[in-house]
DNA sequence: GTCTATACCACGATAGAC
DNA sequence: GTCTATCGTGGTATAGAC
C-alpha cells in the first residue's frame, strides 16, 4: 500500500499520497483512513501532522499554488527580452509543466479547489490571486506594447486561456502524448486561431 | 425549502433538485436528505423513483447530454450555409447558452462527470461521445473546405475549445454579465487568436 | 407515491498507551 | 511520532404501513 517516498518526513509523506489521491478521486471521496495507508500508516497518527482533513487540504492547496509560481518565475527569467509570441510559448509551456511534470501538487489544486469546502477556498484564494497577477501583468505589457488585437479583453481572455490549459488534466495523458506539442497548440491557438490565414475578422 | 416547479411529477422534481444541488455542492457532499427536501419529499421516496444514489446522477448526466446536443442541432440549423466565422460563433453561442440559460443539468454534468462514480462514468461515456462526435464533424468540414490553417490539429484544437467554454461554469456570473460578450470572446479567441494582425506565425 | 422507522456502515476526530 | 480503541454523527438504503 506504501506508494510515496519512503525516505520524506510524516509530513511530507502524507501530502504527497493525499494530493495524489484527491487528484484521482477527488477530495470527499477520499477518506483519512485511505491516504494514512498510502502514506505507510494509521488514520489517527495523521492528526499528529494536521488538525483535520481541510487543513491538510489547504497544505496541500497552498503547495500547488507555489509550483505554479516557481514555473512562472523560471520562464519569466528564460523570456526576458523575447518577441511576444515566443514569451506566451513560454509560459504556457511553463503551466503545463506544473500541472503534469512537477508532482500531484497543482492538478490537485486544479482538480479539487472549486469544490473545496469554503473556508478552505477562503483561506486559499489570496494566493491564487498572486499567481493570476502574474498573468494579468504579462498579458497587460503585451497589451502596452500592442502586441495584442485592439478588441482583446484581456481579462476573458486569460480566464479562458486557463481554462484551455487546466481541463487538459481530464484528458490529456504525460505519458502518450507530448507535452510540448500540447503546448505548441494551445500557445498557437491562444495567439493566432485556427483560421487560415485572411480569417481575421 | 420546496424549490423545484410544484407542478412537475415526482421523478423530474427529483432530477431538477438534485441538479442544481450537485452543480452547487457537488455529488459526494449533497446528501439524499437534503435532495427529498428540496424536492418537497422524505429521503426513503426517492427509491420509488430511483434505485440508488448513482443512478440518479446518471439520469442527470445524460439529461445534461440532451440538452447540449438539441442546442447543437437547433445552431446548425441556423447556419446552414453561413460562413465559417459565424458558423463557429454560433455554436460555442449555443453551447454556453445549454452551459447557462437551459437549466442545470448541462452545468452539473461538466461539474459532476470526471468525479462520478467509475460505473456512472462508464454508462454516460457513449452518450458524451455522441455530442463530441458532432463538434469533430463540424471543425472537420470546416478543414476540409479550406478555412482552418494548416498546422491546426482538430483533435487537440476541439478539447481546448471545450475547456475554454466549460470553465466559464466556474467564474462566469450569467445575471452580471452578458452571454453573448462571454461567446463573441471564445468564439473570436478560438479563429483568430488575440495577436494584433500580422502576428501570424 | 409518500410516509415512518430503522439497519448498517464509514466517516472524521479524540484519548491515552507506548 | 505512531499505535489501538472508540465516540458520535450522518450517510445510503430497506421494509412495511398508509
Amino acid at each position: 500500500m506504501k506508494v510515496t517516498t519512503p525516505g520524506a518526513d510524516g509530513r511530507q509523506r502524507i501530502m504527497d499520497a493525499a494530493a495524489e489521491l484527491f487528484l484521482r478521486q477527488g477530495y470527499p471521496e477520499t477518506s483519512l483512513r485511505h491516504i494514512a495507508g498510502a502514506a505507510g500508516m494509521k488514520a489517527g497518527s495523521l492528526y499528529y501532522h494536521f488538525d483535520s482533513k481541510d487543513d491538510l487540504l489547504t497544505a496541500i492547496l497552498r503547495q500547488g499554488i507555489t509550483v505554479m509560481v516557481d514555473a512562472f518565475e523560471a520562464a519569466a527569467a528564460d523570456v526576458a527580452s523575447a518577441p511576444p509570441a515566443e514569451v506566451i510559448a513560454t509560459h504556457v509551456r511553463a503551466h503545463l509543466g506544473a500541472l503534469f511534470e512537477h508532482g500531484p501538487y497543482t492538478a490537485a489544486h486544479v482538480i479539487t479547489f472549486h469544490t473545496a469546502p469554503a473556508p478552505v477556498r477562503e483561506a486559499i484564494v489570496p494566493f491564487r490571486d498572486g499567481y493570476e497577477a502574474l498573468w494579468a501583468a504579462l498579458l497587460g505589457d503585451l497589451a502596452e506594447a500592442g502586441a495584442l488585437a485592439g478588441d482583446v479583453k484581456i481579462g476573458l481572455s486569460r480566464l479562458t486561456l486557463f481554462g484551455a490549459m487546466n481541463t487538459a488534466i481530464e484528458w490529456f495523458d504525460v505519458e502518450r502524448s507530448s507535452l510540448d506539442e500540447l503546448a505548441d497548440t494551445i500557445a498557437g491557438q491562444f495567439w493566432t486561431g485556427v483560421a487560415a490565414s485572411g480569417g481575421r475578422r
